[in-house]
DNA sequence: TTTTTGATGTCAAAACATTAAAATAATGTC
DNA sequence: GACATTATTTTAATGTTTTGACATCAAAAA
């Protein structure tokens, strides 16, 4: 197996071809070839091949690639079989959503507490989880020492809340709040998800479109 | 000014260069060069100058960029400047989520209703915004011609929902439902959020932390 | 004015990613 | 058991993105 470093768009794929995979499985399929997949995913059978060659040899010439090794072998690769842990920071509708809703435990992660300042919330369930006291959150670091921590907390105590995160040694978070967290050049991996982007993305498409209607009018 | 197509991974850094133009306006900062802007962004002077370049010549030499100008230009090129509508489907806990707290007008989207196929919540407002019945969506687009719609309904009638939606001739989706549409050839734009699989690349990254601790200690 | 400094826009080289082609290996069939 | 087929791996070529270097121009200073 190869163990150099995997390049940024080939990670990104990763959870699709996962997704994909989880599929194929679950109706049963056994066997799968690149040209499938291809179809399927929208990319050139070529860059799947190469994409899980980065990863090692998991197909077999004339066959193609066992289902349930590939699923293993993707599983491995995004750390499904490592025991993950979490904890979520600010318990506001974002994160009261994402406690109700979402499901970590499909993505290796057991969701151990929740933690919040406002009175009124602590000591509260949400679904199956509680909220602790915010108070708490750096003993309960130390003695449960989560895998990652998922930040909902408003803008104005985001950086405040990532150092403390940091500094107990805390592996990753998973950044809802899109602000600078100054984390650079510390130990922690940060996972940033920027709804507010993705708009933006989408409002420069429809922009696109609009000119080039234009264009095509004018 | 150019006008050829725009790269993928320059879209993606528009709104980060937004946001980042954003705070320096605000900030009441008048002037602004693509050093400074390298240091709070993390991108090379350099591709900044060039992400620029691709829109026009914003910038003035041996001063560096206008910020009030440039802020205009970003939003210009992102569409902020047009008028865009928006419709949600499907208000579920992610969709009143979203109607409750993202900021829609921030990103240039007035929402005009929501819809779900629920009878009890047929005709209640989740914040501003009234919850129609989901049979009078086809209409409503006709007369109201929505230029986004915002997917959030269960996975099973993502893809029936989101072929109404681009018959009616809705321009783009903003699709959080993580599954195959269906709408490959058609003209319509969909902008995804997969939560899944931003959490599944941060895992991924846990997992090469874990491996790379192996291999210092072992 | 004239000089110095600062910072852009552009070009070319390097790095990186994708696609295509060639070589190889396993399967199934006659 | 040999052969045609399938589909991978490896290698090569192509295309794209990023970086670094530089000529150019505007502002500030002398």
């Amino acid at each position: 197996m190869k163990r150099d470093r995997i390049s940024n768009p080939v990670v990104a794929r990763l959870p699709r071809y996962y997704r994909c995979v989880e599929e194929l499985y679950y109706s049963g399929c056994v066997r799968v070839s690149s040209a499938t997949l291809s179809e399927r995913l929208g990319f050139t059978a070529s860059q799947i091949r190469q994409d899980f060659s980065n990863f090692g040899e998991f197909g077999l010439q004339g066959y193609g690639y066992n289902v349930k090794k590939l699923r293993y072998e993707i599983r491995e690769i995004l750390g499904l079989h490592s025991r993950n842990t979490a904890i979520l920071l600010g318990c506001g509708n974002l994160g009261q959503a994402l406690l109700k809703n979402f499901d970590f435990e499909a993505c290796g992660f057991f969701m151990l507490a929740a933690f919040d300042t406002d009175p009124d919330k602590v000591d509260t369930q949400v679904g199956p989880v509680h909220i602790m006291d915010g108070r708490h959150l750096k003993r309960f670091i130390e003695t449960e020492t989560p895998s990652m921590a998922v930040l909902t907390v408003p803008r104005e105590n985001a950086a405040e809340a990532a150092g403390v995160l940091a500094d107990a040694g805390v592996g990753a978070i998973w950044d809802f709040t899109g602000c600078d967290l100054g984390l650079e050049g510390r130990d922690i991996t940060v996972e940033r998800v920027n709804l507010a982007d993705s708009l933006l993305t989408l409002s420069y498409h429809l922009e696109r479109r609009r000119v080039g209607e234009e264009d095509r009018s004018g």
